[in-house]
DNA sequence: TCCAGTCAGTACCGTACGGTACGGTTCGCA
DNA sequence: TGCGAACCGTACCGTACGGTACTGACTGGA
């Protein structure tokens, strides 16, 4: 638990980069279960005295791995010069298609049920952590896509928080729980685009301004 | 592992029914690590032998903590019988209240961690019986209030699972996840209130047929 | 009064995991 | 060539847990 949690570059050599995507891979398919330290170090080919001395405790492994994967999916701001109501509307379907694909990616699904599953732990961190490298860095896409849309005349709304809260709801509702509950993701990927469509028409009928967005 | 899943009665004696809230207790304090045998055992005064014959297995003593809190937090089906919009919204405010705090529940939290730490491991059943126990159960409750709501003329929607779908978005959001991750449900408590008549005026915006039904 | 069933309490066993220590090997560098 | 650092592989230790077996106490019925 040494491991500094505003630790901003990643800081991972070559090697230990490696080793956290064993340990990633371990994760996603054997669960927490099988994310033992004799397993990380036999599935990376490292010796289990350099994974102490390189995260310090099995703690930092999973802080590590949590950053590492963050640090992955790093996600693009697009871009925001766009003033039409169907350019607004395709950039938010775009944005609910990425939402829910990471939200249904098995690397995401495995730590948010390790997460979850320390969270009853003190001081466990690592839900804040995700919160803070997942949830915020989204939110922060999408809260530069609705204040465009505000400033363009074409959203509708007080407080960009709120908005965005429902914006979420409408994509996702329970389909991020359920899908941590073991039911099948796959099967529910394949109607990610219509999903979105529907959620984005709502999210238009309640904020949008201009008279022909809600219809497709 | 012999529990069946379709046990509809509950099935536990007195003696059981005690020994699960112990359980139960045992797992909102300290986390699944805490729920070990001999810690039920020990916490509520009965023998290791005993958890065995009756719950069979570690996981069928899971299977029953899930089945007997299910059967105490009983939704009940309010009644339908009212026509006004005003009685409408004020119905469906009450369901996202109620819905805000099962979810926000301690003993709820504790279960749905438990459940996701157990989705991993293959034949789970544990996220699937939660699932219809929980999410099934109370869906029932917002269907017949939204199939009661269309018939009276007040709402429109052609699919009731979409209308559903969209109504638990707009209610819960990720404010679950958030809660199941750590965050302090306490402290956002209070903020229930407010969430819930938000959430239905958003909603009746979307599917409402009552002009004046959106502005509080 | 005896008997059978139930249950609490406890001791026990096998296993698995986190964490540490040590020998042997490779690699960079003077 | 010699040296030291990093590192792999493995053996080891203490602990904790799931599950089983055994003993003694209590209870209700014949």
């Amino acid at each position: 638990m040494q491991s500094a949690v505003h630790s901003q570059q990643p800081a991972y050599s070559e090697r230990q980069s490696a080793v956290l995507d064993s340990a990633l891979r371990l994760l996603v398919d054997g669960g927490e279960r099988a994310l033992t330290t004799a397993g990380v170090a036999r599935a990376a080919n490292c010796s289990k005295e350099s994974l102490y001395k390189w995260f310090g405790d099995r703690d930092g492994l999973l802080s590590a791995m949590i950053g590492f994967q963050a640090s992955k999916v790093r996600t693009f701001d697009d871009a925001a010069d766009m003033l039409t109501a169907r350019g607004l509307r395709e950039h938010l379907v775009l944005f609910a298609r990425d939402l829910l694909e990471v939200l249904a990616g098995e690397v995401s699904l495995a730590l948010n049920r390790l997460a979850i599953g320390q969270a009853s732990r003190e001081g466990s961190k690592l839900g804040l952590m995700l919160q803070e490298r997942g949830r915020r860095q989204i939110g922060k896409r999408a809260g530069v896509l609705l204040d465009a849309g505000r400033r363009a005349g074409l959203l509708s709304f007080d407080d960009g928080e709120e908005a965005y809260d429902a914006l979420y709801g409408l994509i996702v509702s329970d389909l991020h729980l359920r899908m941590l509950l073991g039911e099948d993701s796959g099967r529910m990927a394949r109607d990610f685009g219509h999903r979105a469509e529907r959620a984005v028409a709502a999210f238009l009928r309640l904020h949008g301004r201009e008279k022909g967005s809600a219809q497709p």
